[in-house]
DNA sequence: AGCTAACCGAGACGGTACGTCGAGTCTTTCC
DNA sequence: GGAAAGACTCGACGTACCGTCTCGGTTAGCT
């Protein structure tokens, strides 16, 4: 029962590294595993060794990039779900990320065993909105019986649908009416705004 | 300026019929223009003539049926809605079906002049939706000057962002609070639900 | 049973004059008859009710220019049938012509009722150099009973043989060595030249 | 610096083997590299990774066929090119040879990198030819002088000029004149035959 | 020190579908 | 009935990726 061969920890970030390059470079469609083998100075099968399908690959680079979007909080409710809203409006304008964000609910809808690392993805976005509702409370801005995460899906959902789906646009009165309308249906104080 | 050998008007609907079926049976993954050709008992490039590619004919495919679900309205909006969304929500709980939807939303996001078509199949179950309010209005159980495609973003953009980007579930219950929220933002008086 | 339109003769020149400029252009691969209708103005039937194949129109448009190609004698028997090998390499060694002198031969090949005209297109220029041996025979050059048929097929069938088949280099040197043997085996008094 | 997986060499022979088969049943014409693949089991890329084009396949194909046809010497020369130039004939003689002769020229003249193989096909059986005179030297029937290479181009370029280009018939009787003619054109004693 | 097991690069392979090209036929309207 | 226009069938082409496999060679840990 010999150890074997340690695994080249250099090569997941080689991989992925290349992998988050060429999403950017030419999206989804013409992301192919052998070229990023190849880029990443790998073989083919080392890359089928740790992410057993193209899209396994995708969602793993797509991972790391997300990472990088920080949400402030100002203290302001109201006026930080406008700009999470608009931050991820903004976003999905792009047409590059509006196909990958598309590719990876689609990879995610044609293997199960991938659709929770997908899920995964937005989830630390969405938990990080959560904590604006909890500071909230903390400075009485907010009753303590609201459901924050019904508000959350009401105004990024919305988002998401204008933009993915009805192709409607989103502009800064539409998130501003938005927020309003879903903070005065949880029975929120309307802080400053109105 | 003969006007040449006319379009056989029958392809088209051949073409749609068989693809229509194959998506039901297979899904977008194994739709094969070159089956769909054959089955329809038409040449591959006859196909190629009308929609210039296998998103094209999708898309087209799609679009005849949607055109089945049928929205009845029995004068209780809140009722009404909870339908809907419970119908979406219904759908977007099979895998295929979901997995058609963000497929859809993929092409789109490739190719932009699908973009419009795409938009253009969901518009008119959207446009249905939007007469329940209509109809509302004149029983006078809801204020003349809310804005009623920003009460359905919220609800069914919710929906949507459930089934499809936090996979997180979408119940009776809580579709029930999702559409009290959203009526009760817009100043819409409770109806019978509390 | 009246008459009809009539043919418009302006067509046949027209389309020919297209297929020879097409040919010269991108030689006998991206001849295709589409084009070549469309360039001259002329509906795709309207070719096919003339020339029943493309290898038919390809044929009759070489026809004409291979009219051109003049062979002048000066008297010199030896000298003329150098300079006429000497024309058949040079116009071989092009591959443009090289190309189109085979695929002539195989469209004869291929259809047996292309093969009488693709051998009449080089029926011509035979004729025309079997003229030299009856001038010759005139000014006492060459002996009665000679076969100028068989000399000739020596000559011009080691060009074309050389050129086409082996791929070997045809000089002028080889050229004139090529001639004196035929001509010595046939037991033509050796003019001027040894 | 690894190899990587080692070519399957029985690929090579039976890709090969279905194209010859294939190559006699349809010709030229009928010859589909889809079909070659399919009947040899292998996939249509893994025949494209060896041989680049439809051509190339072709001409590797013929290649394998060339080497049956044995030549025999007997010792007397002007028999033995008689002998040779009637076999040639005689192939020629048939529609489906002389088609796949031609496109093999042609395929020669469209792709340079072809050219060569297409030359090479012949080159063996010149070869072959040429050994004759060899023979010839040893057994004193033929001066030493003379050029070997020169009456095969007049005896094998003739057969070659009448059967595919002037269209002319190529019988005993003018074989053996022909070959007469060549030999007495290079100074070589006629033998027997006068 | 030797055995064994896993890793790695390289690249061949089967498979599936794509979109394209061109030939030749058919159908319509106009003259 | 000729001509223009253009839709249609048919057949094949060469390409692109996917995911699997089979090599030779390396790099550890265990015995």
């Amino acid at each position: 029962m010999g150890g074997g061969r340690p695994r080249d920890t250099g090569v997941e970030e080689r991989v992925v590294a290349v992998a988050r390059e060429m999403l950017r470079e030419g999206g989804y469609a013409r992301f192919a595993v052998d070229q990023v083998a190849d880029r990443a100075g790998v073989a083919k099968t080392t890359v089928y060794r740790r992410w057993p399908s193209r899209d396994h690959l995708v969602v793993a680079a797509v991972a790391t990039f997300l990472d990088d979007v920080a949400i402030e909080e100002t203290g302001d409710l109201r006026a930080d779900l406008v700009r999470i809203a608009a931050a991820i409006a903004a976003g999905l304008g792009q047409p590059g990320i509006r196909l990958l964000v598309s590719e990876l609910i689609a990879a995610g809808a044609r293997q199960p065993d991938l659709a929770a690392s997908v899920y995964q993805l937005w989830a630390r976005r969405r938990a990080a909105s959560l904590d604006l509702f909890a500071a909230a409370v903390g400075q009485g801005e907010q009753a303590d019986d609201v459901d924050p995460g019904l508000i959350l899906d009401q105004i990024i959902g919305a988002v998401y649908y204008r933009a993915l789906i009805t192709g409607d646009p989103v502009d800064d009165d539409y998130l501003k009416r938005l927020v309003s309308a879903a903070l005065a249906g949880a029975g929120v104080s309307s802080g400053g705004l109105a």
